[in-house]
DNA sequence: TCCACGATCGGCT
DNA sequence: GCCGATCGTGGAG
C-alpha cells in the first residue's frame, strides 16, 4: 500500500475530495492499526465559503487549514465531539475536506471498544458519521495538525471508485451555503451517513 | 457580554 | 420520529 504523496493533497479541494473516496485512512496507535475505506467527504473552500471555519479569515482554531495540503485539521464541536478534515491546496490558502464516513477494515474490535459498542450493536453505526469515525480512530484535539505523510495517521491507495459510483449532494449539518453540492459519497455503500 | 453555530445518543412520545 | 443535553469558538454589539 502506497502512502499518498504531498502532491495528492496540494491540489484543489474539490478534486481531492472526490479522489479521496475509496482511499484507505490508517490510524496507528502503538502496535495497533485501525483503518477504513473513505466513503463520504465534504469540501470546504475557505474565505469563499460561508460554511467554512475560515470564511472570515485566519484564527487560532482554524490556522491548520492555512497550511499546505496533507495535514489534519481537527476541531471540537457540540461540546462533546471531534471532526477531522484533510487540508488541501497551497500554503496560505484555507481549503479542507471533512472526513464524514469510513467503512471499517482493520481493528474493528478496537473501534467497537472505543465507541462503547456491545456485541449486539450494529457495525454500521461504528463509523458512519464525522464524529463517530473520530471516536473510533481516537482522533481528538492532540491530532490537530498531524502531518499525513507521517506514521500516526495517513492515507493509502485503495480501490478506484468509478465516476458512475460517485454521488454529489449538498453538505450536511450546515446552515449557510446549502446550495453548494460539495458533498461526495460512494453510491450504495452502507456506511454513508445519509442518502 | 451575548449569540449563532454544529453530531450523537438516549429516552420519550 | 422528536427532544434534550453537551460547550468551545469567534463575531457582533
Amino acid at each position: 500500500m502506497n502512502k499518498l504523496p504531498r502532491s495528492f493533497y496540494t491540489r484543489p479541494a474539490l478534486t481531492v475530495a472526490k479522489e479521496l473516496l475509496g482511499k484507505i485512512l490508517v490510524r496507528k496507535i502503538g502496535d495497533t492499526i485501525l483503518s477504513g475505506k473513505i466513503v463520504e467527504v465534504e469540501a470546504y473552500l475557505g474565505e469563499s465559503d460561508p460554511a467554512s471555519h475560515a470564511y472570515r479569515g485566519k484564527t487560532e482554531r482554524n490556522s491548520v487549514m492555512f497550511r499546505e495540503g496533507g495535514f489534519l485539521y481537527v476541531y471540537f464541536t457540540y461540546g462533546m465531539h471531534f471532526c477531522a478534515n484533510v487540508v488541501t491546496g497551497r500554503e496560505g490558502i484555507a481549503r479542507a475536506v471533512l472526513l464524514r464516513a469510513i467503512e471499517p477494515l482493520e481493528g474493528i474490535e478496537v473501534m467497537k471498544k472505543k465507541r462503547g459498542f456491545t456485541e449486539e450493536s450494529m457495525l454500521i453505526n461504528l463509523t458512519n458519521g464525522p464524529a463517530k469515525l473520530c471516536e473510533a480512530l481516537q482522533i481528538k484535539r492532540r491530532q490537530n495538525g498531524t502531518d499525513l505523510l507521517g506514521n500516526e495517521i495517513f492515507i493509502v491507495d485503495g480501490e478506484k471508485i468509478p465516476d458512475s459510483a460517485v454521488l454529489r449532494s449538498s453538505r450536511i449539518g450546515i446552515k449557510n451555503a446549502k446550495e453548494k453540492k460539495w458533498r461526495f459519497y460512494v453510491k450504495g455503500n452502507l456506511w454513508v451517513s445519509k442518502k
